[in-house]
DNA sequence: CCCTATAATGCTCATACTGAGCATGGAGGA
DNA sequence: TCCTCCATGCTCAGTATGAGCATTATAGGG
């Protein structure tokens, strides 16, 4: 390879670099989405990369299914980081992160070592828009951010400020988008109001409530949940978090819960068999608490046909 | 970290991995669009990632404007490979290969060192549709489809393959969806159909037209066509590429190049205007070869504004 | 000067999709 | 029996989208 085709010229000794998969797994369970943690509730899990493994994917989807005990039925890679501050104290080796979302089936608990399921919403309690989080952005978040938005040098910078808080919190009459999950959490970091964004350590007293997270983990997976949350709006990745059988209320409430907000019932199902995503199995689920529903299964089929086509979702401002 | 919460139990002297960074430099010029090679058009720019470096993204910025004297307007990471195939022969250490994405103004020569642009059809003849590539598929592709199909084991296999092959290629009535670059090209590996697939090195007869390109380059490069032509179509991304004025032929002209289509002008303009993506300069191009056209200019702001919403592509079967 | 090719631009139309809401059916509990 | 909670069916208006017709504006050739 010419030397002018390489990134840097410095081609002696390249001190090493580790690999480090960190994997954002996530699974429904009482109406709430969970994500697997480790170390109380405050990292995701994440390990170093060997060589043993025959790529990234299959070494993350051994260790999970071993974890877990479930199928991953859905994987994908998110982002890979190696920015400076992300080196080891002291190491002079380079870690790069590669981070994953997994979707698995039920969060059954995995036992020992802290590790547990965590709505995902003990970190963003903002982002759920189906009861309290609109309540929390315009009781608790927008008032930091107009003093965020008045504490810039001069008018233009204001402006611009103004403009962003008011696009990623739907502020001022601009709508909510719930896919701006790391624009939001990218803005709250730099007005510091995210207890990471602070340099002494984890503040008490943080005006914007949500749990921190370890390292930069809470930033990952705030990556993770937006990708979700555009994804199930093109792909029927839904159904890898259902059980084999499940109402359309019980599918409607799964997607709610990713997506942080309410949907119009109608519609939602409307969407769902224009599709042809499901199809009936006959059984009738009788403690719905009302009349009893259908049971429908996911035609696995519509993976292959689909490729492309997918779900959308049926939005609504209120319900 | 608790040890259940690491990927893998070996902790003892893991193997040193290499970092490798991997870069897809589109501009277009001449309708059509450009990657950057090297290798005399058999490879992507590449290079180790060291850690003099800030981050991923800045060292390839750093890189790619020295070399092409422009200013990388948008970049994107694509992906992360570490699979065992892409090991160094012979060597112990593992390389993790970070792609990216870059979009740059003009394809101006970098001069030396078997660095030049090529249109990236020159790799994928079949995904141009704006003339020839649906023939190529038509006449030389598809036939080598169907013997693939007949070589299944057994019926339901075919049939499998059968509807793979007709959803991704279009076939059988079926559109042509410009967005399964990937789909197509992995397709086309797993018959056997490009020369990268061939264990004994680059045959000379290959049914299907398109050059090959070292190592897993090509597979890359479709990656990249893929996300960019996914991209398009809800980010005002195309202006990246655009100079600083252009009429909206030129405009729509750098679209279909991307695209590999054409598309319906009136019902084009009525959706850039309707988005209020561009505004006009005052200023009249002359040499349209028609009636003059207005120059436009991007509106920046709109960057902001529209962090979400974005353009879509009016399609249309034939012009 | 007229004619033709090539574009730019303006408008219309049918269809599909989407957000919203009304109405009715069926089951269990007070 | 009435009431509540859901399941399900249907309507309606506004908007987006794919297509196509018509008109306007230059350049170049006969």
């Amino acid at each position: 390879m010419p030397d002018s085709a390489r990134i840097s010229r410095k081609s002696a000794k390249e001190p090493a670099t580790a690999a480090e998969l960190i994997a954002v797994i996530v699974a429904v369970s009482g109406d709430m989405p969970r994500v697997l943690t480790i170390e109380d509730a405050a990292a995701l899990p994440s390990g170093p990369f060997e060589s043993a493994h025959r790529s990234l994917q299959s070494a993350l989807r051994q260790w999970v299914e071993q974890q877990t005990h479930h199928r991953l039925g859905y994987v994908e890679q998110l982002y890979t980081f190696a920015d400076s501050d992300r080196t080891m104290e002291g190491a002079e080796r380079r870690v790069i992160s590669i981070s994953y979302l997994g979707l698995t089936r039920e969060a059954r608990t995995t036992g020992g070592n802290a590790v547990s399921w965590q709505s995902w919403y003990r970190y963003f309690p903002w982002e759920d828009h189906r009861d309290r989080g609109a309540a929390i952005v315009a009781d608790r978040i927008a008032p930091c951010l107009r003093s965020w938005v008045d504490a810039a040098e001069d008018a233009v910078s204001r402006r611009e400020r103004r403009q962003r808080a008011d696009i990623t919190f739907g502020l001022n009459g601009r709508p909510w988008n719930e896919e701006l999950v790391l624009q939001r959490y990218e803005l709250l970091y730099e007005a510091e109001l995210v207890a990471e964004a602070s340099p002494f350590g984890i503040e008490a007293s943080m005006p914007v409530p949500g749990e921190p997270m370890l390292h930069d983990h809470r930033r990952i997976l705030a990556t993770a949940i937006a990708r979700l949350r555009a994804k199930i709006k093109y792909r029927p990745v839904v159904f890898e978090l259902m059980p084999p059988r499940f109402t359309l209320l019980q599918l409607q409430r799964a997607v709610e819960a990713l997506a942080g907000r309410l949907l119009h019932k109608q519609n939602f199902r409307r969407l769902i068999d224009q599709q042809d995503l499901v199809e009936e199995t006959g059984e009738m689920a009788t403690e719905t608490g009302g009349r009893p529903a259908k049971l429908f299964r996911f035609r696995r089929e519509v993976q292959v046909e689909r490729a492309i086509a997918g779900t959308k979702l049926p939005l609504s401002r209120a319900v």
